[in-house]
DNA sequence: TGCGACTATTGAACATTCGTCAATAGACTG
DNA sequence: CAGTCTATTGACGAATGTTCAATAGTCGCA
């Protein structure tokens, strides 16, 4: 159908292409979905090439994912002013929106992760820790959220918790208005911190 | 290697077999690492025995994680006497004991579920209903919690925040006692519904 | 303008795994 | 023991991941 006339890149533009290409498609397919053979065509090259710049199919989907997860931490960084409640806030709302806006792309992230091998599983952890440790930066005493094991693990999972509730809103909201879903997220965070505290004594 | 006379089940025992050896593989290897070619030769048949059993490897896997979902709600029913809230606790307490002694297994469960096609993932949400369900059967008034869609939202992402906290800590404990996380895993079911109620006002 | 070097790119060949189907052989009946 | 039923096999084809020697754009230079 298409023409065949060899197009020559230069390497950048090249990676930077093929690993575009692969983030939108994560939004219609999921990542198993995503064939050296479909990508191939989609991006006009033969598989071949493909291998050239990314080695296998396990390297290109860690890339894609990789990019992903940074578009992700980069759109969702608190803002620097205001004092720590506000930033938190701030924060999980950017969280939200992100989701909203992104849902198809990050349902694939996830399920990516949580199905692939090691160094998925590990972009993402990277991801939740990030997340996760922002509530420590951004508490200066006024969340009084000390360091500690429990605290943490319990933050791991009031994580996961955000994660799964942000994404089923998205498929059916149901009567949940998104300020009820918005005040569910922030709300839970120091409520669960203190059971935990309480748990500990 | 093995002698190859060829062995003559019964279906149902040949179904049986087969499907318990997919479980126990499950808790060695994951969900997509069990290809036909393995199991077949695992279990001292034909690949062709397994298709004309199961349709196709899809089929079969499903199979297998209904079986291995089957087992869990089994083995986590919440018991008959005592009031609500213990009736809740014991059975946190067994959901808890299952994800410890089957840890592995459970692990490419959760994992196969996150990672798989829609029936995979069906079966999983069924798992969480059954778990979110016993929450609803066991409160008598003792506990009350209303049916609304924020309550079954917030439900949702406890038991998934449960199931990571009991996963996460059976990787590593790392300073958490057994005690600690059961009265995490059980207090904060209440909390956040009262979260929810407070946020839904 | 033409030659040569560099390298981005290709396409054919191979390996592995999923899936199909006609042929085979174990068990039971009379 | 012959015949029937059906559990089981093994060879074949299709799809997909992977490798590698050959091909062809592009740039520098006489």
């Amino acid at each position: 159908m298409t023409a065949h006339t060899r197009v020559r890149l230069s390497p950048d533009e090249r990676r930077a292409q093929l690993l575009d290409l692969g983030v939108t498609l994560l939004a219609t397919r999921s990542l198993d979905e995503i064939s050296i053979d479909v990508l191939a065509e989609e991006a006009g090259i033969s598989r071949g090439l493909l291998y050239h710049y990314f080695g296998n199919k396990h390297a290109f989907h860690e890339a894609v994912v990789r990019r992903a997860a940074d578009d992700l931490i980069a759109q969702t960084a608190p803002p620097t002013e205001g004092d720590p409640l506000e930033r938190l806030q701030a924060s999980m709302e950017a969280y939200v929106d992100y989701v909203v806006t992104n849902y198809a792309g990050y349902r694939s992230l996830v399920k990516a992760a949580a199905g692939g091998h090691e160094g998925l599983r590990a972009i993402y952890d990277e991801v939740q820790g990030v997340l996760v440790e922002r509530i420590f930066a951004e508490d200066e005493g006024t969340l009084t959220v000390p360091d500690t094991p429990a605290v943490r693990l319990v933050l791991r999972g009031w994580s996961t918790m955000v994660e799964e509730l942000v994404l089923v809103w998205c498929e059916d909201a149901s009567g949940v208005t998104r300020e009820e879903l918005h005040r569910m997220v922030t709300d839970s965070m120091p409520a669960l911190v203190a059971i935990t505290l309480g748990a500990g004594a």
